[in-house]
DNA sequence: ATAAAAATATTATAATACAAATAAGTGAAT
DNA sequence: ATTCACTTATTTGTATTATAATATTTTTAT
C-alpha cells in the first residue's frame, strides 16, 4: 500500500478500521458501527466507507449483510499472511511471543526451502544468493556496515530459488518477521562475522546441491535465533515476577 | 465467500475478474479494461465495478491509478494464501506441478507442527485429534466409509493444538491440497486401515509428548504422498513423450 | 526544439435515490 | 398460550449523476 501519505481516502479508512479490529477496539459481540454511522464518525462519503469494508472483508477481518450490518470475523479468518494484516496485528502486540511464532513458521519454511534450493535452483537464483552472501561479508567488514539488508536479500533469494510459488510467496511474512526480530536480537558486534560464516555455509551446501546439509545449515542457525528468543522471553517472565 | 447463488453482485464479478487474471486472460501489459468498459461489459453500475476492484487490490492482483487505469500485478504479488485466489489457481491450472508443490509446503508445516503440538497441546485439542482418528477408523471400518472428512479433521486438529496462529491459520490451505489431492490418490480400499494406522501413530506420539516422534511419523506420513505424486508426474511425462 | 499550457482520459470522492434482504415486532387463528 | 403469517423498520446492495484529482497527450508559444 505504499507511504501513508500516498494512500488515498478509501485506503486510508481500511488501515484506520483494520487497525482498530485487531486492537480489539471492535469485536465479534459489538461488530462494526452501521456505514451509516462510519460515514459520520469519519466526515466522508458511503462510498469511501464501501470500498474499506470491502477491502477488509477481502482480508477476512469482516462480513457484511443488510439489516444485520458488519460483521467481526472470528480471528481464525484473518488473512494472517495478508501483509497488511499482519503489520496490524504487529502494531497491535508486537509481543515476544509473535516473535516466536514467526520464528516457527520460518523453521518449518525455510530449511525446506533450502533442501529445495539445493536440487533445484538455476544459476541466477544461485547467483542471487552468493550476490547476497557477499554483501553481508562486505558490511560485515566495514564499520558502519548495516547487514541487515543483505540478509534479508539472503533468504528472499533461497526461497526463490526453492522454485516453489507457495515459499516465494512468503518472501514478506519472513521479511517482516526478520525486520521485527532484529530490534529484539541487535546481536554483538563481534559476531557479525561469525553470522557471515552460517550464512555462507547455507550457500554453500546449495551450490553443492548437498539438499539435506543446507537443510540442516538453516535449522541450525533459525534455532539459534530462536533460543534467543525464548531466552529472552524468560527473562522478561521472571522480571515479571520481581514486580 | 459461500455458494456461488448467495453472492452478490460485486462479488460475483469479483470471482470472474480474479479468475481471468489468473487464468492470464488479462495480463501485465494490457492491464484490465477501464472502469467504464467493465461496466458495458457486464450491464452493471460503476459501484459495482468498483467494489470489485476494491476486493482484487486488497488480494494483490490488481491496483488502480487515475488515468493510469487498473494495472495487473505481476504474479509475485497475488495474496496465495487467500482462499479464493488459490481456488483460481487450481481452477486455471489443475496440474500436478501444483499439487506436488503443495505437498512441499505441507512437508514443512505439518511435521513442525505436530511437533508443536506434541509439545504444547492442551487436552481439548488433542481430544480433537483423538476424534478424528476415531472418525477415521470407523470410516475404514464401515464399507460405504468416506474416511476423506475425517482425514481433514485430523489435519486441522493438529494445526489447532499446535498453538501457532500462524499455522492454524494455514488449515484452509492445507485442507485445499487435501482435497485436490484426493482426486489424484485415490487409494485402493486395503489400504485404508494402512493410513488409519499411520494417522494413530502420530496421534499417539503427541498424545505421549513425543515431539521428534511426532514430527517424523507426520513426515513420513505427508512424504508418501509426494512419492506417489512424484511417480504419477513421471507417467505423464513418459505418456506425453509417446504421443 | 523546448518548455509551458491546455485538453483529455481515467480513477477518486460525494451525494442521492431506490431496491433487496432480513430481523424484529404485531396480531390473528388455532 | 403458541404458532403462523404479515407488516414494519433497518441496513446493506445497486444505480445514477456530478465533480475533483491526477497523469498523459496534444497544442501552443517562445
Amino acid at each position: 500500500m505504499a507511504r501513508i501519505e500516498n494512500l488515498n481516502l478509501s485506503q486510508k479508512v481500511t488501515n484506520e478500521l483494520g487497525q482498530a479490529i485487531i486492537n480489539g477496539q471492535y469485536n465479534h459481540k459489538t461488530g462494526l458501527p452501521s456505514e451509516a454511522m462510519l460515514c459520520e464518525e469519519y466526515g466522508i462519503s458511503r462510498t469511501a466507507v464501501r470500498e474499506a469494508v470491502k477491502m477488509l472483508s477481502a482480508k477476512g477481518l469482516i462480513s457484511s449483510r443488510p439489516r444485520q450490518g458488519i460483521i467481526i470475523e472470528p480471528a481464525d479468518n484473518w488473512n494472517l499472511y495478508d501483509t497488511n494484516v499482519l503489520k496490524w496485528l504487529l502494531v497491535s502486540s508486537p509481543s515476544l511471543y509473535i516473535l516466536k511464532e514467526f520464528l516457527q513458521v520460518r523453521l518449518a519454511i525455510e530449511p525446506q526451502a533450502a533442501a529445495l534450493a539445493a536440487r533445484n535452483a538455476n544459476k541466477s537464483a544461485i547467483a542471487d544468493i552468493a550476490t547476497a552472501v557477499e554483501n553481508m561479508q562486505a558490511a560485515a567488514d566495514s564499520s558502519d556496515g548495516h547487514i541487515h539488508e543483505a540478509d534479508l536479500a539472503f533468504h528472499t533469494a533461497i526461497l526463490y530459488a526453492s522454485g516453489n510459488r507457495f515459499f516465494i510467496k512468503l518472501r514478506e511474512f519472513i521479511c517482516t518477521a526478520l525486520n521485527v526480530s532484529i530490534q529484539h536480537t541487535t546481536p554483538a558486534k563481534g559476531n557479525k562475522s561469525a553470522i557471515v560464516e552460517e550464512h555462507k555455509k547455507v550457500y554453500q551446501a546449495i551450490l553443492n546441491g548437498e539438499a539435506e546439509r543446507a537443510r540442516n545449515m538453516m535449522t541450525c542457525m533459525i534455532d539459534e535465533a530462536m533460543s534467543f528468543i525464548e531466552q529472552e522471553i524468560a527473562d522478561s517472565e521472571a522480571g515479571e515476577r520481581n514486580d
